[in-house]
Parts: C-alpha cells; sequence; structure tokens
DNA sequence: AGGGTATGGTAAT
DNA sequence: TTACCCTACCCTC
C-alpha cells in the first residue's frame, strides 16, 4: 500500500473528516495505551506529510507520528464502527468515521527536536510544495550507487517506493544500474517532474496508476494492468521479459530492451 | 496449517 | 550485509 501518496492522501481524508474534532482514542492491542490516553479527547489541530512519515498535530502541540512500514494501513468506518481486532494497534473515533491503525512501524509522539531530526534527513518530497529539487540534485551527483538504488533512498528523494521507482526509470527509458552522478541535469528535471506527476495521480487515484492505455479492463481479465513493468512478467510497451533483481535492498523490476545500458 | 510474499525501515554487525 | 519488526493475503498441502 504506501509509498508517499498513500501518505498524503491519507493526511487529507484525516483532515477531512476527523479536523478540528475532538477524538477518543485507545488502544485495544495494549502497545500504545500511554500514548491513546495522552491524546485521547484531545482536538486533532491538523495533519502533515513528508515523504512516508505522517504527522497528526493535536491539540496542547503534541504531534503523533506515524510511519506505516510495509505492513502499515489505517482502516476507516463510518459509524457504527465494528470492533477492533486483536491487530489494532491504535483506535481514533470522531463524530462520524474511526479510525484503526494496524501494524505500523512507528506510532508515537514525537518532540518538535526529534521531528527537526527526522525531516533534516530525509530528501526532498515532490508532493510538497516547499521541497526543494536541487537538493536531489545535489545528492545524486555524490553517488556512484545505481540510480535504482539513489532514488529510493530517503535521504535523497522522500515518498518514492518500490513501484513507483522501477515505473520512473522505465517510462524514461532509464538503465537502472547507471551510476546516479552520471544523470545529467536535463535528465534529472524530467525525472523530477515524472515522479511529481506519477505521486500526484497516486494521490489523486488512491492507487498506483502508471499505465493507462491497454489498462482497459476486459472481463475475462477482472484486474487491468496498471503498472508498465512493475511486478509484470513482461513490459508493458514492449513485450520483452521483464527481469528482476534485488536492486537497493528491495525487487527491481525493469525491462532490459526499453532500458539498454548506455552506449548499446 | 504452513510457507512465501508484500508499495518499508531500523539496528546490529 | 544481515536480522528483525510486523500484518494480511495468497498459495499449497
Amino acid at each position: 500500500m504506501p509509498e508517499g501518496h498513500t501518505i498524503h492522501r491519507m493526511a487529507r481524508d484525516h483532515r477531512r473528516w476527523f479536523a478540528g474534532e475532538r477524538l477518543e482514542a485507545d488502544s485495544p492491542q495494549g502497545r500504545a495505551t500511554e500514548l491513546a490516553e495522552a491524546i485521547s479527547s484531545l482536538r486533532l489541530e491538523g495533519t502533515d506529510a513528508y515523504g512516508k512519515h505522517l504527522f497528526h498535530r493535536w491539540e496542547n502541540d503534541l504531534t503523533v507520528h506515524v510511519h506505516l512500514g510495509l505492513f502499515g494501513r489505517f482502516r476507516r468506518f463510518r459509524q457504527p464502527a465494528p470492533e477492533p481486532t486483536a491487530g489494532t494497534r491504535l483506535r481514533l473515533v470522531g463524530e462520524s468515521h474511526t479510525l484503526h491503525l494496524s501494524g505500523p512501524t512507528v506510532c508515537r509522539l514525537i518532540d518538535p527536536a526529534e521531528e527537526d531530526a527526522l525531516l533534516t534527513r530525509l530528501g526532498p518530497d515532490p508532493l510538497r510544495r516547499d521541497a526543494d529539487p536541487e537538493r536531489a540534485l545535489a545528492s545524486l551527483g555524490r553517488r556512484r550507487i545505481p540510480i535504482a538504488a539513489a532514488i529510493l533512498d530517503q535521504r535523497v528523494i522522500a515518498g518514492l517506493g518500490n513501484v513507483y521507482r522501477a515505473e520512473v526509470l522505465n517510462v524514461m527509458g532509464v538503465d537502472p544500474f547507471e551510476p546516479a552522478r552520471q544523470l545529467d541535469e536535463e535528465r534529472f528535471w524530467e525525472l523530477w517532474t515524472l515522479i511529481g506527476r506519477m505521486l500526484a495521480d497516486g494521490v489523486r487515484e488512491r492507487r498506483i496508476v502508471t499505465r493507462r492505455n491497454g489498462a482497459r479492463p476486459i472481463s475475462r481479465t477482472p484486474r487491468a494492468r496498471s503498472t508498465w513493468v512493475y511486478g509484470q512478467s513482461h513490459c508493458g510497451r514492449c513485450g520483452t521479459a521483464t527481469r528482476t533483481e534485488d536492486v537497493g535492498g528491495r525487487r527491481l523490476f525493469w525491462c532490459p530492451r526499453c532500458q539498454p545500458p548506455k552506449g548499446s
């Protein structure tokens, strides 16, 4: 589920459903009891997303930091909401909606100094107006690691995940093993723009859709292909068998024909 | 029932 | 680089 687009969508939704309300909080699982007691019956004043990090701004200058990791999930229910399951770490109950949070990597109060330190080590987030892409350009220029590894590093670009990195490189025809520092400025700006556009589409559609043509659902094939290479056995652009390999600690999909090494 | 996998990240080595 | 965290789902047995 969660790359940056998910978190930004979540921030908007939470704001829309809850902002300004006093929420009741508890931790059915017991693992976040202290946190729940600290915020329960306080007013949720706002939300923020930065990369894959979500911040709930509560009354009394309290901020809850949530990172979903790979498994984390928020479920939203209209009242009356069902009972939480054993996996529910935190429950937030508002007037019209209830949220159940399960499986997050992080869910805790964060103080301003900690938040500052966290944001400092994140690269620019293409979904934020205050993003400074020059920082990403500079850090790419310092790295010899494969471009596919570099753009997954949250210190370089915040919010990009394993699906989008594969898709962006495929659409641009970039060899994933090209050293990051070899990306010239012109291609960097193309990359930055494309990432921003894809992520923004993801926020709007609430899911990752990088491939539109050929994605028409056919009755026999209910699950339309929404990616070019990620999770695909064949490249959606040329039909060549995709390849996969661990790059930057995650499974990368790419098309050897659309993304050949430079000069070949 | 049990194994493998998943759009992520941290800490230890 | 590896181990580990953590939940849900899908496949096979």
